[in-house]
DNA sequence: TATCCTCTATTTGTATACAATTACCGTGAA
DNA sequence: TTCACGGTAATTGTATACAAATAGAGGATA
């Protein structure tokens, strides 16, 4: 036992390891916003020297997940409502560009599996199987961002704001009509590759997104009114 | 002196200080592309530690402006063609759709002032005054990405970028066509808020950034065939 | 009782120490 | 000459130490 977490280490460096926690902890919402971080405390629990926890607050910093206090310390960046409005406005904005990239590139064998992984979905959503549909509805996504994985920075980009978007995503997921709009869009999208049309390809992505950051605004009204 | 200097650290955290030197030394290029950079030596070299030296490497490679080595150490990120492509296409789009959003909450104060500053490049450029030109062009950008400083990861992203953008930049506006062209790009950029039209903001801003990169990779072009 | 001041406990910023990893150089054998 | 091997120097990852800054509590004074 003791040999296997050495080897571990040895393999993952430390800052990662904490960097990863934390930010999960972030988005799972283990951390809830307006918590305070202090680098000594977390080094405790995560076990670790505060050296790779401050390489790691950094890092969250600069990803906008933590935010600096006015002296000492971080607290945990609250989702208020302009904040997700932002995020989601910022995702439409680049998907859709990216979205436009893709159009000019994009393969029959491409097409065929972006099909097939709204047919899933919508298969799973008619046998009521929530969990995989938003596995499959991932899984297009993913299959989309794979595609312009050589423009870096775009691709950096978007990865990173996909996953902060995923903690106001859980609940919206699990209406039906939410989810049989997301296939829609989803459809919608695949026509407008299917046409190669650069700038329909643009603005379908946009709209998808707008419609995503409309129900992440409601569970965050239903949220808060609790 | 030793005085002063001393107050100047205790205002300015190391780390900070550090930092901007290195963005500054890399923007610059008096840090030329694929420079190897160890810690040690950055920090001998810019009389602090190790420990401040890392942090601002890590947040030098978030933003792009550095990569890790498959081993050890960090090089300078070459500006190959893809780079530079990718950097102006990123900021078209980002400063498109902030053109859009500043084409809903624009006032005829800024309009104005956005409108002298035009005049005064333009005048500049007449009486060849290009250091002038390039003060009142930055001026009209600035003016305008504060219109969306609230809209805090959009501003920190056309900020970053731009600063990026600064290093491709020196050369082009040497040309009295180049800064001809620009000032029309942002005559245009002013029409099309005047009109409050926000469809057609985006566009133009595109444009007008797409201009820019294609003066940038001639200049590149210039620069590699030496 | 309210306010200000001081002292202490936290907390952060920076430097340094140490271990582990990797590159580099030289030497020897084929 | 070339390749392989071993050892040393360089470099990084992490921990820790120490100083500076700050918040917060408690006491003194009005």
């Amino acid at each position: 036992m003791a040999v296997h977490s050495r080897i571990e280490k040895r393999d993952v460096p430390v800052r990662k390891r904490v960097y990863e926690n934390l930010k999960a902890a972030i988005l799972s919402g283990h951390l809830g916003p307006n918590e305070r971080l202090t680098e000594e405390h977390l080094a405790e629990t995560l076990g670790a020297s505060r050296t790779p926890v401050r390489e790691a607050l950094y890092k969250l910093e600069t990803e906008g997940l933590i935010r600096p206090l006015e002296t000492r310390g971080f607290i945990v960046s609250g989702d208020s409502k302009e904040e997700v409005e932002e995020l989601f406005e910022l995702r439409a904005v680049l998907e859709g560009y990216a979205l436009r990239i893709i159009s000019e590139r994009i393969t029959k064998e491409n097409l065929q599996q972006l099909g097939a992984f709204i047919d899933k979905a919508q298969a799973a959503l008619e046998a009521g199987r929530m969990g995989d549909v938003f596995k499959w509805n991932t899984r297009f996504h993913d299959h989309l961002h794979e595609l312009v994985s050589d423009t870096l920075r775009l691709y950096r980009m978007i990865v990173d704001m996909r996953k902060q978007v995923l903690r106001h995503r859980k609940e919206t997921l699990q209406s039906m009509e939410g989810a049989q709009r997301t296939l829609d869009g989803h459809q919608k999208i695949l026509l407008a590759l299917q046409l190669k049309d650069p700038e329909l390809c643009e603005k379908t992505m946009r709209e998808h997104i707008k419609l995503a950051k409309e129900d992440a605004l409601l569970a965050l009204l239903r949220e808060h009114k609790q």
